[in-house]
DNA sequence: GAGCGCTCCTTCGAATTCGAAGCAGTAGGA
DNA sequence: TCCTACTGCTTCGAATTCGAAGGAGCGCTC
């Protein structure tokens, strides 16, 4: 194959599909075990960590969505189901009227604790397992930029596209 | 919070949740790409890419859903939409007739072709921007092990989890 | 203090996803 | 040959996802 223009290297392109494939086959493995553990989507529990990280429990549903890097509309539904399964709390933010702020219940900080163990145990037995301690540590120092340089980056009309039509 | 018990390192927590958040971010951004390119979902397009890489053009549907991690039930459905599309064809096999045989279109190559320099565009900009070639080699021979590893360590009762119930 | 654009959240409908159940076809042993 | 267990795929229903549209509040300018 002699023309293909913007081809990846093939490095890169290892490195890529690896990317893929990993992270596709822990999403897996992770959500199966929050759903055994505590019947949670991985979303779901996403958003309870979120909220039991703050100091004060509690976060936006914007700042929520940014975050799990997820749609608003998706957002209101998971919290929806939260808060009907008594984890989290939604009320009017104070300063802001048309903001909702949402807070972790107690019934949410001990589900989150029973399950949090399990969830450490599947990621320590996958992702870290076959990789040394400096390993993680130069996986940690390689991601950090692209993540730096991925928030940045716009989403909608992120990369300078077009070309025809 | 002195007792944590099965807690992750520091660094092992900021390398896990770069991952998820560059993967998440690099899925979306893919995924728009690809949809404006060709109007093709991320699944489709794996799926796309991994049959036009196939020496034969074609697969069993249990290999690419093993492929792509995918279940078998959501690999009918988006193998009927690309077949209703006419980018792909399927066939009985040959050797066991219970098996279908899932083979790449002439139109099929034609839009794979079309869609994948915006893609690998899309992937430089995003992911290898901020990387040095070296960095890109690092990377991939620290993801190539836990490829391996995710990969040998059974789906269902994968972790020797159960602890209680 | 009215107008105008913007942000925040929710509702709606359509599309996608999965697991369970069902339908062949295959393989191995009696 | 017949039985039984298993594999490969599809159908079904329920749950989750997103984008577009809608309603309300905020902040700036005039």
């Amino acid at each position: 194959m002699p023309d293909s223009p913007p081809s990846l290297d093939p490095v890169q392109l290892g490195a890529y599909f690896a990317l893929v494939e990993v992270t596709s086959l822990l999403r897996h493995a992770v959500e199966q075990q929050l759903k055994e553990a505590g019947d949670l989507s991985y979303v779901q529990f996403q958003l309870l960590a979120r909220l039991g990280d703050s100091p004060t429990g509690s976060h936006r549903m914007t700042d929520l969505a940014d975050g799990v890097v997820y749609s608003r509309s998706g957002l209101t539904y998971q919290v929806g189901l939260l808060e009907k399964a008594g984890l989290v709390e939604r009320s009017p933010s104070a300063d802001d009227e048309r903001s909702v702020t949402v807070t972790i219940t107690d019934a949410g900080r001990t589900l989150l604790a029973a399950v949090l163990p399990g969830h450490v145990e599947v990621v320590s037995g996958l992702l870290f397992e076959p990789l040394s301690r400096d390993d993680v540590h130069t996986l940690a120092e390689l991601l950090a930029p692209v993540r730096d340089h991925m928030r940045s980056a716009p989403p909608r009309s992120a990369a300078p596209r077009r070309r025809k039509t």
